[in-house]
DNA sequence: CCGTATTCTGGAACGAGTCAAGAATACCTG
DNA sequence: CAGGTATTCTTGACTCGTTCCAGAATACGG
């Protein structure tokens, strides 16, 4: 995805287009899933003075504009995808804490009757599978190199 | 529940008794989904002087034993209930954050086939669901009094 | 090109949770 | 029932992700 494309993306949600937004909206297309810390070395490869606080200030415009989905799975500390409004899930691994994307399990629109519960009003249902992923699951449960646990 | 109920499920799970780990598992039986700082108040309740570090650790072995279950929805703060091995889920109010158990939509075990997906390997399916609740629901988009916010 | 509202910088602050060392305690053994 | 030992609890410092704040920089409508 080009630099005009962001642009675009940027004005259609009525955002001021500024370079750190073009450069952390470049980064989360281009890491998905990637932490905060993450996001703001790949937000620096392209604009190297950017601080910590704008990045944090930039997604949260991008979450609030719906440019962005935030995803925080138990014991993690916040991601962030470029997917929206698409329906999909995550799988996350147990060990080392890898995320991977996966389609709705029922079908396009959210993937249980999420309505009239209690008396709330829902507007979404969100699923996290959790396990292992190939590398730790081939590990066996020796302690995997990028370990982070879940708590 | 009493104390020798609970001094019980310690035993099974070959955990020493301790005063503490009785307080707080009766801090959590008495309060679902509360957090942490609100099972340190209530511990205290029953043995003023628990150390919060003591409620730390006994949580996370009430945890690891599966005595308790730990939930964490994105933007919150960890949560504990005492209800385990049902599999239920749970609504959450992103304006104040109330939790309230909703039994699994689908059937009996993880609601979706979480089996061979993109080679994890899937052991739960967690589901959240996103809303208002009912007072928040009834408040518009007043702000709630208790208001928390979701990120 | 100017003015103004928004955004970014730099640095301090906050809070949930963790680490570490020593004192207290549960519980196995004889 | 006392002794020994491994586990657990207390105390207090500390980490790390995230937020708050005030002032400087900037985008962009007029």
């Amino acid at each position: 995805m080009a630099t005009s494309d962001f642009q675009q993306l940027l004005r259609e949600s009525a955002l001021r287009v500024t370079r750190p937004r073009l450069a952390v909206l470049g980064a989360v297309h281009s890491h998905p899933h990637a932490d905060t810390d993450a996001i703001i070395r790949a937000t620096r490869e392209e604009l190297p003075d950017v601080s910590h606080q704008a990045v944090y200030d930039v997604l949260r415009a991008l979450t609030d504009a719906g440019l962005v989905r935030r995803i925080q799975p138990a014991g993690s500390v916040a991601r962030y995808e470029a997917r929206v409004a698409d329906n999909h899930h995550h799988v996350v691994c147990r060990s080392c804490g890898a995320i991977e994307d996966v389609d709705c399990a029922v079908g396009a629109a959210p993937c249980l009757h999420p309505s009239g519960r209690h008396g709330f009003v829902v507007d979404e249902a969100e699923v996290v599978y959790w396990g292992l992923c190939p590398d730790c699951s081939a590990a066996g449960s020796e302690p995997a190199t990028t370990s982070r646990g879940r708590a």
